[in-house]
DNA sequence: AAATCTACTAGGTAATTCCCGCATTTATTA
DNA sequence: TAATAAATGCGGGAATTACCTAGTAGATTT
């Protein structure tokens, strides 16, 4: 079985590369940094199986996936998340994964992992089933104009609303009506919370 | 050597070990998911160096390692950074650690760092010493009291003033008062920026 | 022992910013 | 064409911030 390692943690690759060497009928064919690194290299080679990270620099793990499932729409996917709280939903509905694991997950889950999808299941870390169900992610896809990822994108940046405004071209009272929107769509209270949501679902890259 | 692996990251620690297992006069006496339960374990072996991580919920990596030191003066520490922009001047400074190798590092450099650092030497990795050098991160030591902690992490919770008041049993005017100071510390013009500040530099886990 | 420093506490006042509801115009879709 | 969504704008009330003063407790220095 051929697989793919896609992650930026170095060290991570060459533990998770190691540790998929002392199991039976496992080549790890391609390892890569990033989304990018990893499209290239699958002009070479067809993995079996990608186990990716979300959260990467230069392509993001999720834009990698679609891609490469329009090459390869046979490749079995499990995302391998280093962060707690990712959009959950997003990836396992819209990218439609096999898989699901996150960082408290050890050496045998991801065995096990392994195992099942490429029997053709789906696994999911049960930590992250536990989350599902204690609606702790309930992030029914939450889709923002581009406006508003705009006016969210300077406000990570710290800038005050009359700032956006002249940023923007528009009137402060218009960046206000975003910000309450942004509130609203995010169900947060304020724009700390706003921000720190954000930041934690990926909405926005720091 | 007896070596002690402290991250929260089970799969990174299940390989980390396989890593090290492949070195010569190496023995891996503790794993641990966070600083509390590297400080538990440290009353039954007193490993010789440590590779820890310093982003870890319950007991963060700093806070462990002065703990520790106060025990074992001599114990030598490796710091794993899994974020690419920590407190990098806090963590050397402050703590004098041994080292400083970042998630982009590799095996081959884990391995030179480890070496280094047991003949008594320093080692940081290159590219956090570039950093340094561009004044990337030119935090100077940004230290901040336990109670502007606190409301620090109240506030990227998304608590209101008066809610974090309730919390800490002090004023309404108190909160505000340290927010304010908070925004004084890290130069920031306000709440949004002070909170990705705070994440970006590893103030505040979220 | 006295002086100094720091952290934590809290209040006053004014300016600013933020949050919310309502209304209008423009763009897109059905 | 009608309906829907997006972007724009305004006013009122709430919250935050700026810039002050100031007392108390504990640690450190002189």
């Amino acid at each position: 079985m051929k697989i793919a390692i896609v992650d930026d943690h170095t060290i991570l690759r060459n533990g998770l590369k190691m540790l998929l060497g002392a199991m039976e009928n496992i080549e790890v064919v391609i390892e890569a940094a990033n989304g990018k690194e990893f499209i290239d290299q699958l002009q070479h080679v067809e993995p079996d199986l990608t186990i990716i990270d979300i959260n990467m620099p230069v392509m993001r793990g999720d834009e990698a996936i679609k891609i490469a499932r329009e090459k390869f729409p046979d490749l079995k996917v499990i995302v391998l998340s280093m962060n707690s709280e990712e959009q959950y939903f997003k990836t396992m509905n819209d990218l439609g994964v096999d898989g699901y694991i996150i960082k408290e997950s050890d050496y045998d889950e991801l065995e096990h992992a392994i195992e099942t999808v490429m029997k053709g299941g789906k696994y999911f870390s049960q930590e992250l089933l536990l989350n599902m169900l204690n609606n702790r992610s309930p992030v029914h896809n939450i889709e923002l104009t581009d406006r508003e990822r705009e006016v969210l994108m300077y406000m990570c940046k710290g800038l005050s609303t009359s700032e956006i405004a002249e940023k923007l071209f528009i009137s402060p009272r218009t960046v206000e009506k975003h910000r309450s929107d942004l509130l609203l769509r995010t169900a947060t209270p304020n724009a700390v919370s706003l921000v720190v949501f954000a930041i934690k679902n990926g909405l926005v890259k720091i």
